[in-house]
DNA sequence: TGTACATCAGTGAACGCGCGTTCACTGATGTAC
DNA sequence: TGTACATCAGTGAACGCGCGTTCACTGATGTAC
C-alpha cells in the first residue's frame, strides 16, 4: 500500500484515533505503543508521523475522541424516551453496571484516563484535552439533568470513584458491593 | 558496600519498599523502574533480586505499605481530640484539600493505584494487595465513623473520584471547584 | 576470646527486548498542461 | 480526455535508549571450632 488516496488517508487517521481511544481506556497510556495503534487500523508504524506530531499528540486526540463518544451517547439517551429524571436513572444504572466495569475500553474516559492526565507533564497535550473533555461532560450532564453544576460534580465524582474502585478489586466480593451501594444511594436518594 | 549486616539489609529492604510506596503514588507503576527504586535507598540495581522476587513483587509490597501508612494516619486522627464526627470532618477536610491534591506521593493510594490495580493481570500480586488494602481502609473508616459499610463505600467513592478528577484537571478552574463542591456536600450534608 | 572459613548483601557489566522516532524508498494519486 | 510529472501515504530497516533480569565477582559479616 504505497500511496493511499486523501480520503483513505483521512479514514486511516480517524481509525487510528478511534482504535487508540479504546486501547488507551482498556490498557492505559503507557501500555499502548505506536506500532499497536497503527496496527489497529491495519497499518505499519512507519507512516505514523505523517498523521501525528508525536505519540502524545495521538493520545490527546484519542482522549478527546473518547469524551466526544461518551457525550454523544449521553445526548442519545436524553433524546430517547421522556426527558428528565428517567434519563438520569438510565444513565446511572448503565454507568454503575457490571458491564461498564468489565469493558473499560468502551466506557467513560474519567475512571481510566484521569490518572494518566494527572500524571502527565504540564505541557503534555493530554492535560488540556482531558480538562476540555471533562468540562464538556459536566455541561452535558447538566443538560441531561437540569441540576446545578455542584450537584453534577458531586455525582460524577461519586460514580467515577466507584467505578475505579470496583474495577481495582474486580474478583473480590467488594467489587459488586461498591457498585450496589452507590447505585442504591444515588437512585433512591433525596434527588429521586 | 560489598556485604551489609542482616540488620542493614532489612533496613535497606524496608527503605526500598517505603520509597517505592511514595514513588508509585506520585508517578504510577509504569514510571518507577527497579534502578530508581533501589537508588531511592542509596543502592544500585544489581542487588534487587536478593530482596524481591520480581518488580511486581516490590510493587505489591509498596501498595500494602501505602495502605498501611494511610490507615495508621487515620487511627492517629481518631485518637487525637474527641472521637466521633469531628474526626470524620477533619479526615474529609484533609482528604479534599489542595495539599492532598498536589502531593499524591504522600496521599491516599486509592486515587493513584486503583487504576494500576485495575489494569493489572489477574495473577499480578498487586491485585490482591490492593483489594486487601481497600478492605482494610473501609474497615478503618467504619471505626472512625461508626457508619455502616454502605455509607462508607459511597463516601469513599465520592472523595476518591473527586481527588482523581481534581488532579487530572489541576491548573484549570474546575480543579478547585470539584474539591469545594464535594467538601460542601459531605460536610454540610444530612449526615452532619 | 581468636582464628578459619562459609555465607551472602551489594556491585557493575551484560543480556534480550520493545519503545519512540527517523529515513531512504516505493509507486499510486493528484495536478498541470 | 490523455499524458507527464510532482506529491506524498505507507513500508520496513535502523537508531539510541531504558527497561527487567541475570550473573560472576567482592569482601565484610556471621558462624563453627
Amino acid at each position: 500500500m504505497p500511496r493511499a488516496s486523501r480520503a483513505d488517508a483521512q479514514r486511516h487517521r480517524e481509525q487510528v484515533v478511534e482504535s487508540t481511544a479504546k486501547l488507551v481506556r482498556a490498557h492505559g497510556v503507557g501500555k499502548v505503543s505506536v506500532p499497536q495503534a497503527m496496527a489497529a487500523a491495519g497499518l505499519t508504524h512507519g507512516g505514523f508521523y505523517r498523521h501525528f506530531t508525536s505519540k502524545d499528540d495521538l493520545i490527546a486526540q484519542a482522549c478527546s475522541a473518547a469524551f466526544a463518544e461518551r457525550i454523544a451517547a449521553l445526548k442519545a439517551l436524553n433524546g430517547d424516551d421522556d426527558p428528565g429524571s428517567s434519563a438520569r436513572a438510565a444513565f446511572l444504572a448503565n454507568y454503575l453496571s457490571a458491564t461498564h466495569r468489565d469493558h473499560p475500553g468502551h466506557g467513560c474516559p474519567c475512571p481510566t484516563l484521569a490518572v494518566d492526565a494527572a500524571r502527565a507533564e504540564p505541557d503534555d497535550p493530554l492535560r488540556r484535552s482531558f480538562a476540555g473533555g471533562l468540562n464538556d461532560l459536566i455541561d452535558a450532564l447538566r443538560r441531561l439533568d437540569g441540576a446545578d453544576e455542584e450537584d453534577v460534580m458531586v455525582e460524577l465524582s461519586t460514580i467515577v470513584g466507584a467505578m475505579m474502585l470496583s474495577r481495582a478489586c474486580a474478583g473480590d466480593d467488594l467489587s459488586d458491593r461498591i457498585l450496589a451501594a452507590v447505585r442504591d444511594h444515588l437512585l433512591d436518594g433525596p434527588r429521586q
